[in-house]
DNA sequence: CTGTCAACTGTAACCGGTTACACGTTGCGC
DNA sequence: GCGCAACGTGTAACCGGTTACAGTTGACAG
């Protein structure tokens, strides 16, 4: 028996062929009201032989809910992302959702013609805004929504976003501790918002204890592995040149690891290096690296479950949620094996 | 002026307050037949004034199309997939189509429940069956797909995959030029194709040049960096140890090149290295790895393509495509610099 | 025997668009 | 002055489901 699914036919032509109303079908089909169990037999089979398979679009047409909900992403680039989206993708199979993503959102009237595409065909959104955008974004209302990251200033949604500075403090009182006091940091663009909280989190922490940032010791690049490897470029060039350097990103940290390694300075004798997001490959570095970690699937997951939330109940108080990040100290910083982490 | 979109309103709304009936707002909207300049305007006024959007679900039920492609990923890990979802966004993008994601999929009945629920909310789809499903996977009749990978045996639908083969045998034949031949392999699952083929790829290569393959040199992972690692720590310990080691994909090689350091043995002195898939940060290792390049977004975007292709007219004959693997020497199989490429 | 009620099932009006067809106006050629 | 075409627009029937409301039937209490 092969059960041939055919997306042709219709509940009218099913209803026919089993000698029932359309409602009949429609009743069944759903478990709604009382229905005969003869009837709901013989209805089953006759769908089973015919291969009926519902035709989702109409049924949300007249429900008025499409069990979909939309993703809207800047950019979809490098292990972060796929992250994300499992585990969003997670939270939206667990609750019978259905994913609609887009990526490559950076200019704000293409998120605003996106949005109207989308009328109809989601129940709500996930938003994850870059900084040149997040301001100018506005979701229609009455559509449920949760922003990741930058959301929009009114406030009106709920947002979440990863403990940056809290992480790039963990990094400071670590280095800190370990005695160093001329610092780098290899920042992100200044126009992500996620670098900028590291910056900021990083330096608060140093002067906090007394120590300033060095404005030579900063240097900013764009979260890809080059920029990393050009910033440690320059800053083993200079005189006084820092001891540990702090990446914004795993990734710059590996094109840092990549250039100290060829001008022969060793790490973390020489220079300390820590980065930030804890990618798969940072432990199996050599040394192998420490970083912050942060659940992005994790994250991905808890905003669908809010979203989720939103449309049941349009009660939910807009709410910041912070996802935790943690230190994992590893070779690359640690000179002292006491101090490094099992992993 | 903010022009505030407001999803609540209907079309029959707009065409009473532009003094006109649906059929005018729908084809202003739309730009079909004739319409008074002098009608346009006012109901594109009107349109304004009210915000209104029109519903796609609405549009989709009537025109039966719902532009957008369903695309089933066996799972979404890793920068693999998120190559693969640019890619196809790209693509997607540029025909005005939008995509329904969905991942972890590799049970077959799940993949079939997934396959009904999106009747009727997708025009098409790009599956990515696992080894382990592709058989099962039954796409309702009339349906265009596209699969990658794996494809089911049936043969009726155009598939699109990497040229694992050609990819190991350019690493094999590296590897013999350089005088290697004691070589291992870090094997992907024996459930995994792409890693089958790799192995078969790589098997033939050299034996097309005499070389065997020790079966004691062959050892199987996951494609996760751990097992890439506890591979190497095997093959180091053999009597007979390899001079040089083929892993399936860049993760392996990157557990397999920690195991290696800390058991003191030197790349590529001791032991060569080769992986596949030429992640962004293998030509960052230290020291940079060899690798297979493959243009997976590119591989995404001609399946979008394809998949477009078949929507419009049905006639493309089902067709396998290769997308092309190709080899980028690096220092961790170079033992001499005139062979390593510029990158 | 009749009224009441529960259990089933059917009819038809939605959901919000698109579009075939019909209809009323003009303008133009003869 | 009349016929006819082109233009602009409206009416209403779809698309394929769901569901409020309205039966029909049979059991059972009064």
């Amino acid at each position: 028996m092969d059960p041939k699914s055919n997306p042709s036919i219709s509940i009218r032509e099913v209803a026919a062929a089993a000698r029932v109303s359309v409602a009949t079908i429609s009743r069944v089909l759903n478990s709604k009201g009382p229905i005969h169990p003869d009837t709901r037999r013989r209805v089953l089979e006759v769908v089973a032989d015919l291969g009926y398979v519902p035709h989702s679009g109409a049924r949300s047409l007249s429900t008025r809910q499409t069990s979909s909900v939309g993703v809207i992403l800047p950019d979809v680039y490098g292990e972060f992302f796929s992250e994300l989206i499992r585990g969003i993708d997670l939270g939206a199979k667990r609750a019978g959702y259905h994913l609609l993503v887009s990526g490559s959102h950076s200019d704000p009237a293409e998120v605003d013609a996106l949005l109207r595409a989308l009328h109809g065909r989601v129940d709500g959104l996930i938003v994850m805004a870059s900084t040149r955008n997040a301001g100018a974004i506005r979701i229609p209302p009455g559509v449920p929504a949760v922003f990741l990251g930058d959301s929009p200033a009114s406030g009106s949604h709920p947002s979440m976003r990863v403990d940056n500075a809290g992480g790039a403090r963990a990094v400071a009182d670590h280095l800190l501790d370990l005695g160093h006091r001329r610092i780098a940091v290899v920042s992100g663009s200044a126009e992500n918002s996620d670098s900028e909280a590291r910056l900021a989190g990083f330096r608060a922490a140093l002067s906090g204890r007394g120590v300033d940032l060095d404005p030579e010791l900063i240097v900013s690049g764009d979260f890809r592995e080059e920029s990393g490897r050009a910033a440690a470029l320059a800053l083993a060039k200079l005189e006084n040149r820092p001891t540990a350097i702090f990446a914004a990103n795993d990734a710059m940290a590996i094109g840092c690891l990549s250039a100290l390694r060829e001008l022969g300075l060793s790490v973390p004798e020489d220079v300390a290096l820590a980065g930030f997001d804890d990618v798969p490959i940072a432990r199996y570095l050599s040394p192998p690296l420490t970083s912050v970690r942060v659940a992005i699937a994790e994250m991905g997951e808890r905003a669908m479950a809010r979203l989720l939330a939103g449309l049941e109940e349009r009660g939910a108080e807009p709410l910041e949620e912070t996802i935790p990040a943690v230190l994992v100290v590893r070779a690359s910083t640690a000179g002292r094996k006491d101090l490094l982490g099992s992993e």
